[in-house]
DNA sequence: TGTACATCAGTGAACGCGCGTTCACTGATGTAC
DNA sequence: TGTACATCAGTGAACGCGCGTTCACTGATGTAC
């Protein structure tokens, strides 16, 4: 799946030349038709190759299908970072913000790509572990802004429902695979924040917010900024 | 688009009897291979019948997938409004859970229906007016929850972001056609519950919680019973 | 109640199209000595 | 540096399949008088 950065032979890089544009030319399929209707006959036409040939670079259309899901994670995970590192530290909102809004852009620049990944599965296809790491790159940022709320005094702000007992084995986990010294109250939230992010993208872009919000920008802002208010990362010095 | 309850003539009953099987046949499809799958031939064949037959009662593929949309929201609405129903009147965190569980009960028990209309959007259709009522369903459900909380004087819990101006003229419009009443405050904390109910069905029926959560019901429910808390539904007598 | 006509449901063939994948093959590129 | 062989990219034909939609048609059902 990594490809060799610096190929030794003019094969090699012909050949990590023709992978990426085979990639490139599925993308725009997918603008156009779908991930269902993604087709290899298609993409190998457009780039005036034979359809048979395609499969020297890709043996089937579900292989296909995963490079551009863990492309598609890859390039947003990378977006959001980069936008989440421009932040000054000590601003946690900010830095929940930018990932947000950088989650945001980037899912309406490449809305197939992100429909790809939020959205209903591919009928047919089973995503194989290899999307695994790249998927868990936002949760990732997301619990370092957390995690540095809590080691700065923050907690989550509002009402408490108690944690249910069936619950504390699963944030146990999260906890030592992802956000040591998190308290189970903050990543519960922390889940909950992560699909709140995407529900709201999911609205916009999938038109459920049509006739109802107008200015989307203005709309998304203020929610994120809602929620992390509620993660306890406004300036406020207790939000209890 | 609606049936004609006591159908005249044996003709039209045999009519309305078929074009029933046709829905549900292609309902059953859409389990297997997706609405992108969705095969008029296929569902013909399945019916016995020859594939043009089918047209005498859906006049392209695209209406009969309309018609599945139309009874999905349909069916999702009614059975939220039985749950909603009832409950004791007064238990409003009770009534926001019930529409919450019914929810992800119907999205659970039919998923490709509930992908179908919560998912990616069908590449290359678009939704024509007859979705928008039945679609308005629930979100009125959870309107007239949140109303009769204001009425009961309860306000939304935890800290306030200021509502952004460019806002207010959709707010006001939503009030208008389905909220009168409502604080502006309300309104917005209900587009945020509604597509955080969403959001984290999303969430569970595509997967994206899959090596995270293991007890899905409890994790809804907790997740659910928050954001009741934060609308500002809970027993206490003053959330602030 | 019976007849003539109109309406409708379902048939079967056809049009024109696209798909994923396999396979034997040619010719170019790379490697080992 | 040159040669022999191995590896690989791309070709073109084929297999077997499915799709949405149209159309002229037969025969059954419904309606008006």
């Amino acid at each position: 799946m990594v490809i060799d950065s610096a190929p030794r032979t003019a094969r090699a890089r012909a050949r990590a030349e023709l992978t990426e544009q085979i990639k490139a030319m599925a993308r725009r399929q997918l603008a156009e038709v779908g991930s269902a209707g993604l087709s290899l006959r298609a993409v190998a036409r457009e780039l005036g190759m034979v359809s048979s040939a395609v499969y020297r670079y890709f043996p089937s259309r579900d292989e296909l299908l995963t490079a551009l899901i863990v492309d598609a994670y890859t390039t947003l995970g990378s977006q959001a970072a980069a936008a989440e590192a421009g932040i000054r530290r000590a601003d946690l909102a900010g830095r929940w913000l930018a990932v947000c809004r950088a989650t945001r852009n980037w899912a309406r620049t490449n809305p197939h790509e992100y429909a790809l990944i939020f959205g209903s599965p591919v009928p047919g296809y089973r995503a194989p572990v290899d999307t695994i790491d790249p998927a868990a790159r936002i949760p990732v940022l997301l619990l370092a802004v957390l995690a540095d709320a809590a080691a700065a005094g923050r907690t989550p702000s509002g009402p408490q429902t108690a944690i249910p007992r069936s619950l504390h084995p699963d944030l146990k986990r999260l906890r030592e695979q992802l956000a040591p010294g998190l308290t189970d109250r903050y990543l519960a939230r922390a889940v909950l924040a992560w699909s709140q992010l995407i529900g709201l993208i999911n609205f916009e872009l999938f038109g459920h917010l049509h006739n109802v919000i107008t200015d989307y920008d203005a709309h998304f802002d203020f929610q994120m900024r809602s929620i992390g208010q509620q993660l306890g990362l406004d300036h406020r010095p207790r939000p209890d």
